[in-house]
DNA sequence: GTCTATATGAAGATAGAC
DNA sequence: GTCTATCTTCATATAGAC
């Protein structure tokens, strides 16, 4: 999680997990480089030493978390087996994910400054969702072979990226309007199955009909 | 869309106006009280002489705001017809309001200052996702009971927030994260067309089964 | 109420010693 | 590479004249 070992070490790491921190708490612009600097427990030169200005740090800040994301998206790990099975195993994962403070922070942060970093809330999309959507399809193809879903109208990729935006858009939505009001475990588990009953009873086949 | 006549005249309309669209245009943190006080023009002390501080400046836009978009929300025409076609109508006029540029910067903007004005993000929700989500309840409470629907596992509520999320979450998410970069008409179309097709699936009781 | 001028502090970034 | 000290700019907010 709080990696960052691309080719990052000694101070260098520590100004970058310092900056993470920062920049995650407080966005871009009410961060200041001295809450960095003051944080890492190096010297303003020093910060200046290894990284050109504010934008570049807080773009290498979130370019890694992205691509821990992507990581931590694709370990993921879930067994083979009956649809509804594997879509609610996929989904608490993936829940799990954007409800974290992190996940929260980085979307936050992320979206705020769409406009001023447009390039990198295209990364974080790659990084995020459209793994996500991925690995989705992927389930949803075999399961589609296997007669267990109908996707002839839809298709595969659309029906992906339907299924994660239905798991994600509530919970995301109340937990960003809701700050400090984390959701209890029952609660998403409501959403879990609320968001898998509906896609199952659009386009589920099922054997009991 | 431009109002804020709440009881606001003269200079103070002026300032609130100007406010408003660097507010949305930059966030709270790298929004100038300068960029304000010169876009409205006036001078420092006239601002300071109506609104305290930054902070209520921008609480009284953002609160502004919210309340234009419930009224918005509740001036949408639609016609009772068949529950397809008014769920259809319904999610056109809810998108035309979400991917408005307004609309995607105030939610940037709330969600991005969401830590540091929590209640500005409870205000937001309720003035738009949940106003919208008793309107498309009413409807479907009707439906319900003529039969077009079937809601005995959902509730009405769980009902509606469920087609808003379906409705809006896609097409937001690609916008906040895809900027200068607005949606086609169709692709729109495609949008509606698949969280209508979707939730009919699911829950719609056709008539030709 | 409204302006010009200014106080005060803090931000991002650099110079120069070690 | 790393630090202390500093430069420059610009932010929020206020004082005092009209």
């Amino acid at each position: 999680m709080q990696q960052m070992n691309h080719e990052f070490t000694g101070k260098a790491l520590q100004i970058l997990q310092a900056a993470r921190h920062v920049f995650l708490t407080h966005g871009f612009a009410a961060a200041t480089t001295d809450m960095i600097q003051q944080e890492a427990g190096v010297s303003k030169s020093t910060m200046y030493a290894h990284f050109p200005n504010k934008e570049m740090l807080f773009t290498t800040v979130i370019e890694a978390e992205c691509t821990t994301f992507t990581d931590t998206v694709r370990d993921i790990q879930f067994e083979n087996g009956k649809l509804r099975e594997t879509l609610t195993l996929l989904a608490h994962a993936y829940l799990k994910i954007v409800l974290s403070p992190e996940g929260l922070a980085v979307f936050r942060v992320v979206i705020a400054e769409g406009i001023r970093f447009p390039n990198l809330a295209r990364v974080f999309y790659l990084a995020g969702p459209q793994v996500m959507i991925n690995m989705i399809a992927e389930q949803l193809t075999h399961a589609a072979a296997a007669g267990e879903i109908d996707l002839s109208e839809l298709g595969c990729d659309n029906a992906a990226s339907l299924f994660i935006n239905l798991v994600r858009s509530e919970p995301q939505l109340q937990c960003l309007t809701h700050p400090n009001a984390a959701p209890s475990d029952i609660q998403v588990d409501q959403w879990v199955n609320i968001a898998v009953t509906t896609f199952m009873r659009a386009y589920g086949c099922e054997q009991s009909k």
